[in-house]
DNA sequence: CAGCAGTCAAGAGCGCTGCTCTCATTATTG
DNA sequence: CAATAATGAGAGCAGCGCTCTTGACTGCTG
């Protein structure tokens, strides 16, 4: 109920907007060099010459802190999937298909912490907020969005590679649900099959982040560029 | 240089093995109710009835505890991947291939915190030891079982349900190396699409797990068995 | 059989953590 | 201008991993 408009905050709302800032910077940078597991809110009251107490007025608990960081991350990987979408040609749905898989990835192999913060295992009492979802489903609206083009432009799940199998009941209300929110009108088996590439895609990067890969397919370039083009046939992407 | 044979430990010999793996268990424990993270050797003590510097007689650190904890859990999925194998009927590959899938599966859906240890993000500092990897590779070797029978007997990578496109130099040289590991004589292309699906059956495994599909393909058990056929078509299983 | 070397659990203690509470100061509001 | 709310500082609690020292115990050897 405060009368000043939002453009013109008083000092104090936006040394605390400014603080809050500071806070999530200095922490993502703590993220970056120590990991998760690593920040401290000590550590990052230190680093900005406030006592650790102080911290608590702008962040009630350190799950709150990474809540916070978690929301940052889904949406910084959200803006890299969107802008590489947006980039390709609406017509070339391979093009657009392999830009974002580069996208993600390079994200990826940009802020592996974050990466591990997102798609690594939660921490262990930590129970995700409604309020991350919203943001972590934008990069799967993306890949949907590729989708949508896939199968539904030469006969519905026919252009599949290889005829699909109906869907089971669950399943099929699932994808329904699923379809709906990101890629209206596309036929579940196609939903099913982009779903599939979509954890592929995620466990790929996963297993190249996370140390799987190492001592055989190490240097992961090539076999990256290998299955994004096998799983975009898989998809029925032309 | 001890005369004592190994059959015949002393006293001392017996005692010692005998808490080291009671220490392992009580973590274990641990590690199932409260994740990595809360995985304290204070606590562990505790439980034990001892002090907590006695605990590092056995364990010259908390990570070395937790890489115990690591080569037992991938020998654990070993396991039961190499058991699934063993019970599948040989010439059945699908159904071994099923077989193994349900078993990874339900291994990791039983023991959650186990998995997300050895297949999720890395603790930050930690660095695995070159003694967890003969222990990880089991399981792949196990998928690299199902995949010997797949392309081979119908002339080469001819079987796989699209043309396989030739693979990049870089790329050859490392499904040759995975190939002599855990299938030899298998060719390339087979061995790709065996890679892609292992990072597709572990990535969706991880999605259910860490909470990714909660509120969409949230009773995952369709999904993954259309999932399961699905790629058991992409890597040539008749 | 006595003595000695090696092994062991225990205790105290260091520096760190997340978090809570109180208190003085400052900015905003009626 | 005075009342109110927000803010930062400080002290303190319980917990953590880890180290070092101390005293007791075991099993081998002279």
């Amino acid at each position: 109920m405060t009368a000043q408009a939002s453009a013109s905050q008083t000092a104090r709302q936006r040394a605390r907007a400014e603080l809050t800032r500071e806070i999530k910077h200095e922490a993502r940078r703590q993220l970056a060099s120590h990991g998760a597991e690593g920040l401290s809110l000590r550590a990052v009251a230190r680093e900005l010459g406030m006592v650790s107490s102080a911290l608590y007025r702008y962040f009630p608990s350190r799950d709150d802190l990474l809540t916070a960081l978690i929301i940052d991350a889904y949406d910084a990987l959200g803006d890299a999937a969107e802008a590489a979408s947006a980039a390709a040609a609406a017509a070339d749905g391979r093009g657009r298909w392999r830009a974002l898989c580069a996208a993600i990835r390079g994200w990826a192999l940009a802020h592996p912490h974050e990466y591990a913060l997102i798609y690594g295992s939660p921490v262990p009492g930590y129970q995700a907020p409604q309020a991350t979802i919203a943001s972590a489903v934008r990069v799967v609206r993306a890949l949907g969005g590729v989708l949508a083009g896939a199968g539904t432009g030469v006969g519905a799940g026919d252009a599949l590679p290889r005829p699909a199998p109906p869907l089971p009941e669950v399943l099929a209300g699932q994808t329904a649900i699923v379809a709906d929110a990101i890629a209206p009108g596309t036929p579940g088996p196609v939903i099913a099959r982009g779903l599939i590439a979509w954890t592929q895609l995620f466990g790929l990067i996963s297993f190249e982040l996370f140390g799987q890969l190492v001592g055989t397919l190490d240097p992961a370039d090539e076999f990256f560029g290998y299955a994004v083009e096998q799983m975009a046939g898989f998809i029925g992407l032309p």
